[in-house]
DNA sequence: CCGACAGTTGAACGGTTGTTCAACTGTAAA
DNA sequence: TTTACAGTTGAACAACCGTTCAACTGTCGG
């Protein structure tokens, strides 16, 4: 024993459902699976981080060429490479004293796509 | 003239492959379009509303339901809700006092689905 | 009408996040 | 070694975001 209840109601509803709920919580996945996909889809969800994916998918690319056709700063798209870089989204070589980036795999193009045409469905429907 | 020169460079740097950028510039959707994709991979990117959605998934449910679920308020679970709905990610249908929510479509799933899997290859390999 | 309750809403609060700035590292050329 | 420059980094700041709280709406039963 903990002191915790674990099946202690925590909202005050009186409808539930019990059923239905535990049902439904056998079937998700572990807790940890489920945050680490809500992260991995935060990654997409910056205008910049997708500028930055689509220019990529299009050509390899510095970060003064990044820099250049985002009009922004260096110090920016570099954080910004940082965070892709974890998410292992993108890749890196260095050539002299620059360092190209690119994308990890063919894989993130397909994903971002089915957003990009999603949104795409919404705009015809209206 | 808008007195604001288009080319100007907004960074310092001076290794700028111009030709690289302007094919991508050309290659790249407009704005509004990547601003709008962005903004709907972000809807996913939290885990509250990620948990909601594969909640929904397997079962439509009123508000107490996921509340007891997630063992959240009803508020936080409201107003998560109203993201989804605004997103067009989920529908809703009311019975008497209760409000049961589903998902839009089928569709949803295979995003999810796409970035789990995708996790889940980043764990197979490590 | 009135009480009970499922659900919504807006303000407020605290934590997170993206950009800026300045200082720094690493590489190449003189 | 010194200069130049591509790129990185951490702190600081402002804007944003998710949860809580309290007040509210809407529906049902008495």
């Amino acid at each position: 024993m903990n002191g915790k209840n674990e099946d202690a109601p925590i909202c005050d509803c009186e409808a539930i459902n019990e059923e239905i709920v535990k049902k439904t919580a056998a079937a998700m996945p572990p807790e940890q699976r489920i945050t680490d996909t809500a992260d991995f889809f935060a990654v997409f969800g910056d205008k910049t981080r997708m500028k930055i994916l689509w220019a990529l998918i299009e050509n390899e690319m510095c970060v003064c060429d990044i820099a250049a056709l985002l009009k922004m700063s260096k110090s920016s798209i570099s954080h910004q490479l940082k965070i892709l870089k974890q998410a292992r989204l993108v890749k890196f070589r260095r050539e002299g004293k620059m360092i190209f980036y690119s994308p990890c795999d063919i894989h993130i193009r397909s994903i971002i796509e089915q957003g990009f045409e999603h949104i795409g469905e919404l705009y015809e429907h209206h």
